[in-house]
DNA sequence: GGCTCATTCTTGAAAGTTGAACTATGTAGG
DNA sequence: CCTACATAGTTCAACTTTCAAGAATGAGCC
């Protein structure tokens, strides 16, 4: 017996639909791809960097944003993290010299997340290899109709998944 | 200038290949999705069922395995997790009374994890809500085409990161 | 047996994460 | 102005994860 797959009735609670075989192993195969890189990549940047993976996320989204800075709670949404754990994150990265906390002028609540020069050269000794293991966990393994389906299946997801549709099944509170 | 896209030349680094923007805008969606669905389902199982979404994982290989028991470092190769993790999260799970540990008669050294009848009960309680979530999550919201991309996808990925393919590229030492 | 090396699992400390509580500031309405 | 409530960000304690080190047993070899 199961607990993804069908466990049979006769239990007095609700049976929800239960994964076909093929969802199993689908699931089964997303849990272990999705671990097993997320592991690799914090391991890599770990020993080359100095930083797990979402760190050096946070760099990399400093260094897109304008003047390489971003209001906590705006660099904590796109990076996909609370902003108690960005708070920590950036107290780590501050004490390396490779973020900066600014003052909000207009907003006294407010805080800059600014990426330093130090910060950027961490980001670019780092880059190089970082893309190189991303591609050969991935780019390099499928084929380019893969790659367009996956960025079709995890947009899909994602949008899914976005705080603001939490509501999404809940249309009469609209 | 990013940091995974085309940076331009110049630097006396040896050049990877970059991302192109397809790829980048896949690998920034996967990254949503996936951080996305994993926190959505770690509250879920710790809201509901009072753990993470690993330690329910482990649960789930228990309940599936012979008498409900495997080796430590079966389970912790099959849940993708290192020994020493997987040694506190079964001594948490062994508090909670969900899990006992058995030593093994033909290898003093080995031990098995038990999945009690208890912690059976709690699997039993909270599958219905976790299919329901993954299913919310995923399942629902693919079309069957996708669901069988994914799974080659995920399947293709999972097998270039698994441990004994560390020498995958290094066909000389084979 | 005794040596060496591998394997199994645990431990302890440091690092990271979480959720709730808290401070401070902004905002809307009387 | 004042009250009430919302928002921005931090902090604390509890929990989880990692990494390196360690204890115990097994396995191969002489």
């Amino acid at each position: 017996m199961g607990f993804m797959g069908n466990m049979g009735t006769g239990g007095d609670m609700a049976e929800p639909r239960w994964l076909t075989d093929e969802e199993q192993h689908v699931w089964r195969a997303y849990l272990h791809a999705t671990t097993l890189l997320e592991d690799h990549l914090d391991r890599q940047l770990q020993r080359d960097a100095g930083m797990p993976h979402v760190y050096y996320g946070l760099l990399v989204q400093l260094s897109q944003a304008p003047r390489r800075r971003l209001r906590m709670t705006e660099l904590a949404r796109s990076a996909k993290i609370t902003r108690s754990r960005l708070s920590h994150a950036v107290a780590r990265l501050e004490k390396n010299g490779w973020v900066r906390r600014e003052n909000c002028p207009s907003d006294k609540r407010g805080q800059f997340a600014q990426l330093t020069d130090e910060g950027m050269e961490v980001l670019r000794r780092n880059a190089p290899g970082h893309v190189t293991a991303v591609r050969q966990a991935m780019f390099d393994r499928l084929s380019p109709e893969q790659v367009t389906q996956l960025g079709a299946i995890m947009r899909v997801m994602a949008a899914g998944l976005e705080p603001q549709d939490a509501d999404a099944d809940l249309p009469w509170l609209r």
